[in-house]
DNA sequence: AGAATATAATTAAAACATTAATTATTTAGA
DNA sequence: TCTAAATAATTAATGTTTTAATTATATTCT
């Protein structure tokens, strides 16, 4: 009988929690918090993604984007440049002072990768990856994206 | 190289996109939060629960039980017990109306996990899980549970 | 062209997360 | 015993999530 502790669901959850804190810690320590971060990780990769395309690739509702974004914008870090093709979109684009920061970081966060995925084999990590994406794509049939990136944690 | 999209924190965050909305709807058809049924879970599993334990088994920070035990005492769903014993604890018990609930709900929970089980093969889950556990405990090593307890979506 | 529909971004309200501090009580140590 | 440290629950402040509604602009269809 599959218990509650051994969920899917709690399964998943308890591997983030386990995982997440030394990106935590990372991020506090330029200010940053994980959401902060996973934006600004799709904006320094191209400068022609709207609110949109960043919902999809953050996994964060566009409704939590706007928030997140005038804070960054605050920050100085991003800013919003209205689309002159279609006036309703916005692009957003990193600035020079987050190219700093993205150099200062980046190496930290890749590193805390590596540490993580020593912990098992090559194999078993592939292995992982295939079957957990196996079953989001099982699931993910018949779900809207815009409203069903609920889950909170989560960076890289 | 990893990309950010291929790091765990996105993989599993993508599979607990995927998964969720089935256990949202669900709760959602009977009032119902995923962090309010995580804590429904647990406490029908026992009356001797503090909030401390239940911070523990559901992965939520003690500091947002409070408001989340609030609501469910304003539903009727469960009561706080003050311990004579230990005049600092509060134990957390079900109601009779919270445990006609769990006879409505948990069947329906348990489908939903059965059809998530069944997109992939038992060996492949097990092997799933011992994966996941084995990168959890590895991090989990220098964590403190009490305020680790970050991520959002978590129910079963 | 004009009306219905769709889309992009935003706002609003309630619930939850996160971090640090606070209160009350208990335990441990000098 | 008396004080320092630990523990249980809570509060407070800021950030985020979720759902639904709103505004503005585009598109589609007749």
């Amino acid at each position: 009988m599959l218990t509650f502790d051994r969920s899917l669901p709690m399964i998943l959850n308890r591997a983030l929690d386990a995982i997440m804190p030394p990106y935590r810690d990372l991020f506090s320590r330029y200010d940053l918090t994980e959401q902060q971060w996973r934006v600004l990780r799709v904006v320094w990769s191209s400068d022609k993604y709207k609110s949109v395309d960043l919902a999809s690739h953050t996994l964060l509702a566009t409704a939590s984007l706007v928030g997140i974004l005038d804070r960054l914008e605050k920050k100085g870090l991003v800013s919003r440049v209205r689309s002159t093709t279609d006036r309703r979109a916005v692009y957003i684009v990193a600035t020079a002072k987050s190219r700093k920061l993205e150099k200062e970081v980046s190496p930290q966060v890749t590193a805390i990768h590596e540490h993580l995925r020593s912990s098992v084999s090559a194999e078993e990590w592939q292995l992982m990856e295939s079957i957990l994406t196996r079953i989001s794509a099982a699931s993910a049939s018949s779900v809207d994206l815009n409203v069903s990136s609920q889950n909170d944690v989560a960076a890289s």
